[in-house]
DNA sequence: GCATTTTTGAGGTACGTTCCTCATTTAGCG
DNA sequence: CGCTAAATGAGGAACGTACCTCAAAAATGC
């Protein structure tokens, strides 16, 4: 059997009480008598059970995730993987709740953040652009002890407690390499000559130009026979994708490879089946959406950068309890790694992961 | 507030223990009430309170995970991250042994495991090669009511419950588009002409022989201009390696890359320096041990295929827990991924996963 | 309508913690 | 040494569920 606190107060010589007092940190215990405390925990090997202390504690946790109402598959994915998280977590007394503010409104953002705390919440997530009001919204947040985290793209200059997603800039340079290899780059012979294409939705969202930072860094340094084209900006729109996309690729015919930074996956393929070049380029894009998937296995993509959402999603409700709890982190689980995706390690589509809910409800009944 | 079983009992006007009964299929209610306490339970939103459960149930979940004692450092890299998702699952009522069995002698591992259930174990997860008398060790397993999970390779011709790893063959194919792509393939240029050597341990081992089938596949399919070489048998000596590698890149001019399925990463690159070839020829392996870390970052390696084992070690006791529990599994968290790393996208080394028991400790105190 | 079986209710204890209160002991200090 | 403040002990209630027993009520068969 596994030793109690009881267990710990007799091999301590001390009561139950003062057993609690060092347990939780309370005041009012000499150092000597912690030490004894603490000798006893060594000696038996006790290990607190959480699941009683958090019954004991009726600690439950409530906790925000903010997103943009974008309507880009990215986030939507992204939303549907937290919910699924949520309500899976729901059996360890976690709500999650989602809420969305206008991607262009920084002002109805910080509005948001400062009506949570009363709606009891204790802790929040976040994806948003990072502004001056912003950085005020979660100093507010913060300071009310409220944890929050940011997701998938960091918000470096404010006091959020941490970061969940991935180095984007490592995400470019990992394209950069690929392109470059795939080209059939570093072997100096005269083929690996050619122009590679970047496209992102706006060249002002920091991640983009972290990805095109590295993208560029790893191009100049191990590939100098390709030559890296000034980003086109797609502004989100397919329309203008197709329209900027089909414009360039007339003009530059040696254009033999496609970089994507952001969104516009179906928009991109379509454009390059009208052109007759679908398979003939070398296209790498991020984010595993349905689009990614399907462009993969039809071999219209040739490798996408992502980042796993179901992973993101239920590390950010561990490390939003964590830190409502003033835990530690399990940093090689919370890490979320920057992953390639080729039509042969595709993993199998995860169609099922909506019905999660019902499937555990039916178990629980 | 969350509704609680009282609540359920007053919705549905019946009685705490009539609801107890429906909610753990205990006999012995009428249907008509079955009914009407699912109707609450679906009115107000019920979710049962695990951690409260398990306590009340006063259930812990002893594991047995049984890893052959091989030295290889893929092994003690696994033995390692289970140990560690060991420590920290403690705190939720779980405990985990780890067992080691010759790795040649089938007849020890059979006793091994018939002896198991009697020690008081939950379940037990497995990494071994099938044989007719695991499968009937197994068989006896399952029949006692312990759950088995196989581990890193599939025993597919058994009664296992589940399979914790990586689609080997999808592995293979993935080694092989990259090798293939890497080389310049698929422009049908004169350029993707060359050889491939492949390494193995053994060319029994299942995982070998279906990375071998995938990686041919692709080759096959995709490269034609590439010529595959017969695999080389290493047998899990370095010594052997360095020998059978040097003389065959002594008598095979042509071989522009190297797939080695196996371990043996520092022998490999130990070889591949002393011959003068570290960076000139494309080498992929699998599994990202700290050596195949360093290779990577001096480029002595391009490209590692992983799984990772931080992951696996924690889905091996969410598994077994949930086949323990007879609850559902969250495919979409349990599916272990095929990862490509190149030296652009290494995860930071995880130096401080073997801190976080005493960390975990620290916090508890 | 009666006996019998089935179903339901009422109540209690337990799980391992947390977090109270109040009394008692001990240490520190002049 | 006595006084005060600090430290400790003793005990109990609570968290939400599981599981037990015994009695009461309802349904069933004849």
């Amino acid at each position: 059997m596994r030793p109690t606190v009881n267990d710990i107060a007799r091999e301590a010589g001390v009561s139950l009480a003062t057993v609690d007092r060092v347990l939780n940190a309370r005041p009012g215990v000499r150092e000597k008598t912690i030490r004894a405390v603490n000798d006893a925990i060594t000696k038996l090997g006790y290990v607190r059970d959480l699941t009683a202390a958090n019954l004991a504690r009726s600690r439950n946790y409530r906790m925000a995730v903010v997103l943009p109402d974008t309507e880009s598959q990215f986030v939507q994915t992204l939303a549907e993987a937290l919910s699924d998280a949520g309500s899976i977590a729901a059996t360890a007394r976690m709500e999650l709740k989602l809420h969305r503010f206008p991607a262009e409104d920084p002002h109805a953002l910080a509005a948001l953040l400062t009506s949570l705390p009363g709606r009891g919440y204790a802790g929040v997530a976040l994806m948003a652009p990072e502004t001056p009001i912003l950085r005020d919204a979660i100093r507010g947040l913060r300071a009310k002890g409220l944890p929050v985290v940011a997701l998938v793209s960091d918000l470096p200059n404010t006091d959020r407690d941490h970061f969940i997603g991935i180095d984007n800039r490592a995400a470019g340079r990992t394209a950069g390499m690929l392109m470059g290899r795939f080209l059939g780059g570093g072997r100096q012979s005269d083929t690996d000559r050619g122009e590679v294409l970047v496209l992102g939705q706006s060249l002002l969202a920091r991640d983009m130009i972290e990805r095109r930072r590295g993208f560029d860094e790893v191009m100049l340094r191990d590939f100098p026979g390709l030559e890296v084209l000034p980003s086109l900006e797609t502004h989100g729109s397919g329309q203008t994708l197709r329209q900027v996309v089909a414009e360039r690729l007339a003009n530059a015919p040696g254009v033999r490879g496609i970089y994507a930074m952001g969104d516009g996956h179906r928009a991109l393929t379509q454009v390059l089946a009208d052109m007759g070049l679908s398979g003939k380029l070398i296209v790498i894009c991020h984010e595993l959406t349905p689009h990614a998937r399907h462009a993969l296995e039809a071999g219209e993509i040739t490798a996408v950068i992502t980042q796993n959402l179901g992973h993101l999603a239920r590390s950010t409700l561990r490390v939003l309890r964590a830190k409502a709890d003033n835990q530690p982190l399990d940093q090689g689980q919370e890490q979320i790694r920057i992953e390639i995706v080729l039509r042969e390690n595709l993993p199998p589509s995860p169609d099922s992961t909506s019905t999660a809910t019902s499937e555990a409800n039916k178990a629980a009944a």
